[in-house]
RNA sequence: GGGCGUGUAGCUCAGUUGGUUAGAGCAUCUCGUUUACACCGAGAGGGUCCGCGGUUCGAAUCCGUGCACGCCCA
């Protein structure tokens, strides 16, 4: 033995025996995810600085949602990221927040307890609720107080959450737990609130009466960024309206026939040839036979219906812009619960040139919904009593079918209405044009997505409305002073202190009152709103920085590195957010935003519970594993919608078992520790180092499916199938009682198989945590010193510094080739591949014949050939190998 | 109607700045049990790269146009 030899160290290895057959995939899950917990691996670190932080801004889900697939998929693609950047060495800040304050929590409660909040109910502090059964559900709902409403909402949400942690940790998200928030509670609270005083102060805030858009189910205000536009089928109704002092007459078209007691006003195209003369002079309504200008606006269409329309308070947006810019009447016949009010025809507002028929007809409409007037509304206008004219029926033949796009709330059941109603509402339209070149600071992955949220803020046309008239939220922290007849005083809104926040006006007093003032002439009243859901979670960054609240902490989290999310909510979470990182901080919250698509199931339709074809995660992971499930979110690239298909997650779960037992074996190889020297080895290791530097160039521009798909295609097609195949017996030669030079060949193939391993688990450990953790806690744990592989290093020129370039680099495709020639005579012999080949020729050009004698002997072992002839054949291309008259060796017989 | 995206093997998807004969996995067919792995391996077949037109020595890739699908916004 020479010197060298005592002093090399022996290769701590792995006794296959004692291993599992399989990856006990559930088992091992639970295991490392208490490991991780415990050691503190995913723990935010205060003292380090700025530079060295990676910070998400993680969504929060909403608790109260159904779960499903397209939940793993988008988090674990933002857990990816995560984790290389961890393994690139940054501190990594990774909260969880739960979304569970506002409308969708509301809406579970009232549907899982079928109750109803009354704020006109006293606290019952003995009230019980349970799950109500189907027969419970056929009566009608309990009316439950405000207080323990609010109570419900807490304990279902607790719940809920419960239920999303556990799948998460299940998932393996890398969050810091010790991180974690609601948006409803008090840090929360105070953060919005403290956002909206900082706002007020700058004078970004203001309240008005001002038509807003109304759910008539949930009886709240609802914001542009809430309304979507679905296709209804209506009719166009054509009405006959009379000129006032003429016996002119002309025909509107409405799809609303129900507001013609709201008409204010009639209007057509200024340059209309058929109308241009009534300009300036007064329609009359028929039934209701109301005064109204006739006035021209380029916004009516001459294309549309017979180009002359009415003017109501309110059908939709542009009766809103017309009723303001043209100081029309304010008529409003809708009330808050969508049913006509009512009203008094001939008096100063609803004027009338024959109250007493007015009064007629619409006491055959006060009460009603939107849908059953239109249908008693259709049936007067057929009475030709009622026209303004005195020809005969007002509705001129039948109503025109049509499909045509109605505004909902995108959780509503009804249509929209437009009421007067005063709301809180955030300046933004003004800061257009600088929300837009915010959007541009941002680096968007994939970078289209950053023209979605363009068209959306350029297209903005209202203010950001954020009150909403329901009870589970933050409170607006505001209240009216009352004057001497108890009437509130909007012009002197009293607005809490910052630092008196979180407040809830309707138990808190505002400064210079007393308690007993409240409600009382002179005294005050609170404002009794809370905020739009995304007036809170538009703050996420603040919150989990502790904005306002902690400057040193602030400074260190804020801007966040990256925002994930998918791209439905850009027009909401993501705009909403840089709006207010705007407004407060003139800045963005952000650096970069990574934005996931969707799951569609296999039809390419979208998931949803009402469709029933939601996918749910669970049993899914249950089956393949987690690291199978990461696989498939990670094989999906940013932005791109993906249809389900399970076969994906099968293909994952291969990959992990293929891991499980590349590393058993390549960990039990015994020996000693020397450097990698055989050529074959070294061509090896240039093509690992080549990807290991393509896999981070592609993870740093958030390409982890491109990363994913190199790093697999490479561990299959150069490493388990061929390299490891091909050293396996010099590999063994060790234990076979190798000596000298062959002992050196023989450890340089164990060391390059383990640092092949080493490297090629750290590239899947962002994707499969799991399988690589296991395999890596095996040797590498305590080889390396650190315990987790997620601790470790992401691969770097540092992991090849030790190894010194091959002489030919194309060696490695030659070894492959050949290999791969002798398997196909093989194949063509329909003999086994381990199968003995007495003999065989192997031809190529002189080159290529030349090239191949740096590996050969490595070839020749893992094909098992005895004997071989090589002949030069210069009709054959450069890199080709033609195994030519191989003889197999006989079958040998079965041992007992 | 406007904007964005997608269209490649039976299926799910790669395909970089235009560059040999367009790839992978699954599925199909044939063969093979070998001491890491049968939750395996070897081999084979399978393509009008949505259509049309253009630029170019050369187009899946660039330009124009049409069609289909999805999403966002009117």
């Amino acid at each position: 033995m020479s010197d060298s030899d005592k002093k090399a160290e022996l290769l701590k290895t792995v006794d296959p025996a004692s291993l599992p057959k399989h990856f006990e995939s559930g088992l091992k899950e639970e295991a490392w995810h208490e490991a991780w917990e415990k050691s503190g691996l995913h723990r935010w670190d205060p003292e380090r600085p700025r530079e060295e932080t990676f910070v998400v801004d993680t969504p929060p889900p909403t608790a109260s949602g159904s779960l499903h697939i397209g939940h793993v998929f988008s988090y674990t693609q933002a857990d990816v990221m995560v984790r290389f950047k961890r393994m690139c060495g940054l501190n990594i800040f990774y909260p969880m927040g739960w979304d569970d304050n506002g409308l969708p929590t509301e809406r579970r409660v009232q549907n899982y307890y079928h109750v109803r909040c009354d704020p006109q109910t006293p606290y019952d502090p003995d009230l019980k609720l349970e799950e109500a059964s189907a027969k419970v559900r056929k009566k009608p709902a309990q009316m439950i107080s405000r207080p323990n409403f609010i109570e419900a909402c807490y304990t279902l949400i607790n719940d809920d959450e419960a239920y999303f942690r556990a799948l998460w940790q299940r998932l393996g998200l890398s969050v810091d737990w010790t991180q974690e928030y609601q948006t409803i509670d008090d840090h929360c609270r105070t953060i919005a609130q403290r956002s909206f005083r900082d706002l007020w102060d700058k004078k970004l805030v203001y309240t008005s009466e001002a038509p807003t858009m109304w759910d008539v189910d949930f009886q709240t205000a609802v914001a542009q960024a809430e309304a979507e536009d679905k296709p209804m089928p209506g009719a166009y109704h054509h009405i006959e309206f009379g000129v006032e002092g003429s016996d002119a007459s002309f025909n509107i078209a409405t799809t609303r026939p129900e507001l013609l007691p709201a008409c204010v006003g009639v209007t057509a195209h200024p340059e209309d040839e058929r109308y241009k003369a009534l300009f300036g002079k007064n329609a009359v309504t028929p039934l209701f036979h109301a005064p109204v200008p006739i006035f021209p606006s380029e916004l009516a269409d001459p294309e549309k219906g017979s180009g002359i329309l009415m003017v109501c308070t309110f059908g939709d947006s542009t009766d809103v812009e017309w009723w303001r810019k043209e100081g029309l009447a304010l008529k409003q016949l809708v009330g808050r619960n969508g049913r006509l009010v009512e009203v008094e025809f001939g008096d100063d507002l609803f004027q009338s040139l024959k109250p007493e028929m007015a009064n007629t007809y619409y006491a055959e409409l006060v009460g009603k919904n939107v849908k059953q007037a239109q249908k008693r509304i259709v049936e007067l206008l057929a009475d030709p009593e009622g026209s303004a004219t005195g020809k005969g029926a007002p509705l001129q033949g039948e109503p025109e079918a049509i499909e045509h796009p109605v505004k909902f709330f995108e959780k509503g059941d009804r249509p929209l209405e437009y009421l007067p109603t005063r709301q809180w509402f955030a300046r933004l339209l003004e800061h257009k044009s600088e929300l837009v070149s915010r959007g541009s600071e941002i680096d968007w992955y994939p970078p289209f997505m950053e023209a979605r949220y363009r068209d959306w803020v350029e297209n903005l046309g209202l203010d950001w409305c954020l009150s909403r008239q329901r009870y589970f939220g933050v409170p607006i922290p505001v209240w009216y002073p009352l004057d001497a007849s108890g009437e509130p005083d909007y012009e002197n809104t009293l607005v809490a202190d910052f630092d008196s926040m979180p407040v809830d006006p309707t138990v808190d007093v505002p400064p210079g009152y007393e308690a007993d003032q409240r409600g009382q002439p002179n005294g005050f009243m609170a404002d009794p709103d809370i905020f739009d859901t995304w007036f809170t979670s538009s703050l996420t960054p603040q919150i989990s920085s502790h904005w306002s609240l902690d400057d040193e902490r602030h400074k260190k989290l804020f801007p966040a590195d990256v925002r994930p999310q998918a791209h439905d909510i850009i027009r909401t979470w993501a705009f909403y957010t840089v709006a207010k990182a705007h407004l407060h901080e003139d800045t963005i919250p952000w650096h970069n935003v990574m934005i996931s698509g969707w799951i569609l199931d296999p039809d390419r339709k979208k998931m949803s519970k009402s469709k029933g074809n939601v996918t749910t995660p669970m049993p899914l992971l249950e089956s393949y594993g987690v690291d199978a499930g990461r696989y498939w979110a990670a094989s999906a690239r940013l932005g791109s919608d993906t249809a389900f298909d399970e076969k994906v997650w099968k293909i994952g779960k291969r990959l992990s078992t293929k891991l499980y037992n590349a590393g058993k074996f390549v960990l039990s190889q015994p020996g000693e520790a020397h450097p990698i020297s055989n050529e074959l080895d070294r061509a090896f290791i240039a093509r690992l180092q080549k990807l290991a530097s393509d896999c981070t160039r592609n993870f740093e521009a958030y390409g982890y499916a491109h990363s994913l798909q190199e790093t697999e295609s490479f561990f299959w097609t150069n490493f388990t199938d061929t390299y490891l195949e091909l050293v396996k017996n010099r590999a063994r030669a060790v234990e076979d009682g190798a000596r000298g030079e062959e002992a050196l060949a023989s450890a340089s193939a164990v060391a390059s198989l383990r640092l092949g391993l080493s490297v090629l688990l750290r590239l899947f450990a962002p994707v499969m945590p799991y399988i690589t953790e296991e395999v890596w806690s095996w040797v590498f744990a305590e080889e390396t010193g650190h315990e987790s592989i997620h601790g470790a290093p992401w691969p770097s020129e540092a992991d090849f510094e030790g190894v010194s370039a091959p002489e030919d680099e194309s060696h490695f495709d030659l070894a492959l080739s050949a290999h791969a020639a002798i398997n196909k005579a093989k194949a063509d012999g329909e003999v086994s591949m381990g199968r003995e080949v007495e003999r065989m020729t192997l031809a190529t050009n002189a080159a290529t014949g030349q090239r191949l004698s740096a590996v050969l002997s490595d070839v020749l072992q893992a094909a098992r050939c005895q004997a071989h002839t090589q002949v030069e054949d210069d009709s054959l291309e450069d890199g080709v190998i033609e195994v030519r008259d191989p003889v197999f060796a006989p079958k040998p017989q079965k041992q007992k």
